[in-house]
DNA sequence: TACTGATAGTCAGCATACTGAGCAATATCG
DNA sequence: CGATATTGCTCAGTATGCTGACTATCAGTA
């Protein structure tokens, strides 16, 4: 019978939990309220101006799905702005507002001191070596969630 | 501008993601239908019988409030019961059926190879390495969540 | 050009997770 | 003993994530 902490499912669980307790923590101490997932979109949209909603999910590994609430609740705070593609139709062209601009700003010390905190209990090499390590796994997984990375065609 | 593959709740998540796809596919393939997490409930109260859910909810660290929506999926498909305690007449006893235990033997086959499956980019040395550095990282962020593992005081 | 297939986005529904609140029962302590 | 605090559980509300379905649109081709 196996143990919990012999199954690298459970660890990614916990390990999971604490990241986004951690990030959610730091962030609201600085006054913000943003999660992990809308963090990330947002900073993407910053880096991909214009991009659609497709292609924002693909380069952070979100479901198609998901990422529509995640867009409505940052267009909702008035961080981001939805358009109508000229070009095409059926998609969305998406920016970040200046409220977004600002927030990322101020918001950046928080998110660091989180990635921090969630390795605490690990040396600089151990956190370098924990990193290489789920990066080379997920590289080799990725293509197993209904939601994997995708490259920008730039 | 950090990289999100620099970001360990970047890869928390992505890890996270691709693991429950796996378990999820590996379990299906083999006729069953159990989310890890239900996975993880049944197996603990096959080990534990008669014990309540706030101490369910500490040796597989999730909230309390979630465990209840979980037991009673287990509940409802005949793999659990769920008994009034007589000691605390606040507590419910918690005990695996038959058929609980029937599904945990026939599933643990696939619940094994999910487990390499998510590691298969990854050397075997490597694999344990990942693990230890997880366990350690989770350790010392056990606090951190508002689910944090707890130990049974037997 | 008409047909077919693929694509962008949304929605309904389900399963984690969490916050915060509330109820019932137990434990503790003056 | 009685007031208070704590505990076990549940619920409402919110935010991911996913499956599967659907609409609108676009692209490729006969």
């Amino acid at each position: 019978m196996k143990d919990n902490n012999d199954m690298p499912g459970h660890l990614a669980r916990r390990f999971q939990q604490i990241a986004v307790a951690v990030f959610l923590a730091e962030v609201e101490d600085a006054g913000f309220d943003l999660t992990p997932v809308q963090y990330a979109a947002l900073a993407t949209i910053k880096g991909n101006p214009g991009l659609d909603q497709v292609t924002l999910a693909g380069l952070i590994a979100y479901d198609r799905t998901t990422i529509t609430g995640v867009v409505d609740r940052l267009v909702q705070k008035g961080l981001a702005e939805r358009r109508a593609s000229s070009r095409d139709r059926r998609a969305r062209e998406l920016e970040i507002t200046d409220e977004g601009r600002r927030t990322l700003r101020k918001i950046t010390p928080a998110v660091e001191s989180a990635q921090r905190i969630m390795l605490r209990g690990l040396t600089a090499r151990e956190g370098e070596e924990l990193m290489r390590l789920l990066r080379k796994a997920i590289a080799a997984g990725n293509e197993l969630s209904r939601a994997p990375l995708r490259d920008v065609q730039a």
